[in-house]
RNA sequence: UGGGGAAUAGUGUAACGGUAGCACGAGUGGCUCUGAACCACUUAGUCAAGGUUCGAAUCCUUGUUCCCCAGCCA
């Protein structure tokens, strides 16, 4: 029974978990529940994956089942450890636990292959010769194919060379083992499908015990029935596999788990292929799999993603059988909803403008008591130094004021957040015209942030007393791509021709409130007014780096922006 | 020209023969010591044409469009 259900606040069920709700009812798997997420080991994890495992991960959970982390690990060429070991790492960031039940394919190779050699014994496999070149031309096209000339070998034959394959006795790809099925099948899948082939090249983890590696159909279903998983969940590019999955666990009359296939996510602003990834990371387009700007889940917490937004966007986008693309602005506000409820508030000057009190005495600076967490009143209050010369935002001044402009303009009072009330009284320029510094006056009966009078300001500004402020560089992100669908390529040109040429800027001198000294990498904080940001992995002490993982929403923006028109 | 799938507001998703709803986005207003959050309202949809039915997004027929498949990758 699903959780949600047990919790008489029922949600609506996917077609996934329907048919899993269908089958706890009717007893069809005796009420069990065994999923798994069987990612390959040669590359990185990104979003498209979360949405794999929440689901998997996610219904074993709701449903009183278990789900399996397991590598699929059939292709010693391109599979390294280095990928297992962050696979896990990702996986378990997401929030899942797998137990005991961390499970690799090639643990089962030796049932796989027993498991082949009962194939050839009941006349339903067979050695081939044929080339790669020849075993393509004799698939054949939509008019159908033509059985190899080694078809109908005998079982004897057969076993002794498919016994020397695995010997090392041929070279690669000089034969192969393949199942007999049927040349002239409309599936494509189902023309004598390769099973075996030979490959001497070092496992990372079965060394060179090895020289045959099962293909995907043959081995992924294996897997399957081997760990008694009861919904093999996959993508929807393998539906056209499942006579084939269901082919050869009916031949072998073994147990035989149920394959569901759903739609992949894309996402606008972004590339989702673990080739194209990869593609990025060997040109250098970007710093490496952990570039915040990537889709991959390293990246994504390093850009300051937390594990439960990114959960809840899983479960908000749902899943289904069509292709959709989901605009990158849910994602983003499923980012901002949990941030804004567990992310400390702090105060942060991205571009500094000094700013002179004065009216304030020198030399003396006073704690002022500043609110941790709005959304969460168990985050207490914190101390917040201010001086005589404090820093404010340069976008939060303007010397001429364009119609709603509520921020600071000469002549104007609005609020220090947390400390006073303050006017505009001068403007200090260079040589050159710009502005290098304020002149402004406060009114000490406004401590705090409130006016006993009862009179009111338009606006709040966040400020840095500049005696105690740390400094930071700060790095602003955009999306990676321009263009909604970099796959959607003109004539010519390729996805990383779309490379947002702004997807990364790098503020320094930015000034940090003083509570910041000692942020662990990782830690996630909100700027006040400017929006969510990432202690970064690059932090040394006394040299902290931000992410920018979003923005707040900006309402000011939107107006400027249509002003501009 | 073969086979396998799929079509619901701009986007993502519900409705399982009985009032087409929710979320995001966009817009308007309210509130506000974050132009945030929050609250209210507005916007906009069943691929098409026939049929069955008292009643169709849902069932049937025909058509249209889109996705996947001819690796010894997964």
């Amino acid at each position: 029974m699903s959780q949600d259900a047990a919790n008489q606040n029922p949600v609506k069920l996917d077609f996934v978990r329907q048919i899993v709700a269908d089958d706890c009812k009717s007893g069809k798997w005796d009420g069990r529940v065994v999923t798994r997420f069987p990612p390959e080991p040669n590359g990185y994890l990104h979003i498209g994956h979360a949405k794999s495992v929440c689901l998997n991960f996610g219904i074993a959970s709701e449903f009183g089942g278990k789900c399996h982390l397991r590598f699929d690990d059939t292709n010693p060429e391109k599979e390294e450890q280095e990928y297992v070991d962050s696979i896990i790492e990702d996986v378990k960031w997401l929030g899942w636990d797998w137990g005991e039940n961390l499970f690799f394919g090639s643990d089962y190779f030796q049932q796989m292959y027993d498991w082949a050699v009962d194939l050839i014994k009941k006349g339903k496999a067979y050695v081939c010769d044929l080339t790669a070149e020849q075993t393509r031309e004799y698939r054949g096209g939509v008019e159908g194919g033509k059985d190899s000339p080694y078809r109908s070998r005998s079982v004897e034959e057969n076993l002794e060379l498919f016994e020397k394959m695995k010997n090392g006795d041929f070279p690669d790809g000089a034969k192969t083992l393949r199942a007999k099925i049927d040349m002239a099948h409309p599936n494509f899948n189902m023309r004598d499908p390769v099973m075996y082939r030979i490959v001497h090249a070092t496992h990372h983890r079965t060394g060179d015990n090895w020289c045959v590696y099962p293909m995907y159909d043959w081995a992924h279903g294996l897997e399957d029935s081997i760990e008694n998983i009861t919904h093999s969940i996959c993508t929807l590019e393998f539906e056209n596999h499942r006579p084939l999955y269901d082919w050869f666990l009916d031949a072998l009359e073994v147990y035989h788990p149920q394959q569901i296939e759903f739609a992949r996510l894309n996402l606008t602003y972004t590339v989702m292929s673990k080739r194209k990834l990869l593609k990025l990371v060997q040109d250098k387009l970007v710093a490496g799999w952990d570039d915040p700007r990537m889709p991959s889940l390293s990246g994504m917490r390093r850009r300051g993603f937390s594990p439960e937004a990114i959960r809840n966007f899983c479960r908000t986008i749902s899943v289904n059988k069509f292709n959709s693309t989901v605009d990158f602005a849910l994602l983003e506000h499923c980012l901002r909803q949990d941030l804004n409820k567990t992310s400390p508030r702090v105060m942060a000057v991205l571009n500094p403008l000094k700013v002179v009190i004065e009216n304030y005495p020198e030399g003396q600076i006073e704690q002022l008591e500043a609110v941790n967490n709005p959304e969460d009143s168990s985050a207490g209050t914190r101390q917040v130094p201010f001086s005589r010369e404090i820093y404010i935002e340069r976008d939060d001044f303007m010397e001429e004021a364009p119609k709603k402009f509520f921020r600071l303009t000469p002549g104007r009072e609005v609020r220090l957040r947390y400390a006073y009330f303050v006017t505009c009284t001068d403007v200090v320029k260079d040589s050159d015209g710009n502005i290098t510094e304020l002149r402004c006056t406060y009114d000490p009966a406004t401590k705090g942030g409130d006016a006993p009078d009862g009179r009111k300001v338009k606006s709040t500004l966040h400020w840095v007393c500049a005696e105690n402020a740390l400094d930071a560089q700060v790095r602003l992100y955009e999306h990676l791509f321009t263009k909604e669908n970099p796959d959607d390529v003109e004539e010519g040109k390729d996805f990383t021709d779309y490379i947002n040429p702004n997807s990364l800027t790098t503020l320094t001198g930015c000034k940090i409130e003083p509570s910041l000294r000692n942020a662990a990498p990782l830690s996630r904080w909100q700027f006040e007014r400017l929006g969510y940001f990432c202690v970064d992995t690059d932090s040394k002490d006394g040299n902290l780096v931000f992410n920018r993982t979003a923005t707040l929403r900006d309402e000011w923006a939107k107006i400027k922006n249509a002003q501009k028109k």
